[in-house]
DNA sequence: ATATCGATTATCT
DNA sequence: GATAATCGATATG
């Protein structure tokens, strides 16, 4: 792709922590775009926490709010049930959710315990670990240009960072314990768009739809970008 | 580039 | 029984 990316270097990543969620959805999509989601098992070794297997990490290019009861297009709309339980629980973590018969998507819950705001995923920027990405999709990917189908769009991102609700559904997202967890690596955004969300029959007309303006793995039509 | 459609199942009415 | 915060394939301009 002949486009600026955002910066791959390797540096150290710190994990948000929990305050950072504990806001209006709105505010923390918009300060969720430009940090990191890093998938990176830990294993027992010794007394030591060790990285273990492949590390798949992407940075956050696309998300959108949802504002729990006050929020008609919210799954958490019509209050609390089996599915939607995390939402009423602590913040910064992962509520799972399969839709369409075939596909996981991942938010991140938000606010404080008992309200419902939460986060959708909805495109990355692959910066590492492409080659185990593309094996969780069961895809075949020859060069950069093909790293979009990788993690742009919900179900894809989350098929490639082997998401699950059975897996990774109330797993916390504030700590590199959990192997699934979200950080900030120092990246710097530039300007941020706002457009309505995508996919969804209710409320259309509010903008909540937070995107890393111009960067090309944000999912959708590109006159939503 | 845009439009339409089928797949496939957990969840809720 | 209908719906859904999607994806990939196919058709058409």
């Amino acid at each position: 792709m002949g486009k600026p990316l955002t910066s791959t270097q390797t540096r150290e990543i710190l994990p948000l922590d929990r305050a950072f969620f504990v806001r209006d959805p709105r505010r923390v999509a918009r300060e969720l775009l430009g940090k990191v989601l890093v998938r990176q098992e830990l294993v027992q070794q010794d007394k030591d926490r060790q990285a273990g297997g492949a590390c798949r990490i992407a940075r956050i290019v696309e998300v959108e709010a949802y504002r729990g009861e006050k929020d008609p297009a919210a799954h958490a709309a019509a209050g609390r049930t089996a599915r939607n339980a995390v939402l009423f629980g602590p913040p910064g973590h992962a509520y799972v959710y399969f839709i369409y018969g075939n596909h996981y998507c991942l938010n991140v819950s938000c606010e404080p315990e008992g309200q419902a705001g939460c986060v959708l995923f909805r495109a990355l920027e692959p910066l590492a670990g492409m080659e185990e990405m593309a094996r969780a999709r069961g895809i075949a990917v020859h060069s950069p240009a093909d790293w979009p189908k990788l993690t742009s769009g919900p179900g894809r991102l989350a098929q490639a960072f082997g998401i699950t609700r059975a897996r990774d559904n109330g797993r916390d997202l504030t700590s590199p314990e959990s192997g699934l967890w979200i950080g900030d690596d120092g990246f710097r955004r530039r300007s941020i768009r706002v457009t309505p969300r995508i996919g969804i029959s209710k409320a259309q007309d509010k903008a909540l739809r937070y995107i890393l303006a111009g960067n090309p793995f944000v999912s959708g039509p590109k006159k939503s970008n």
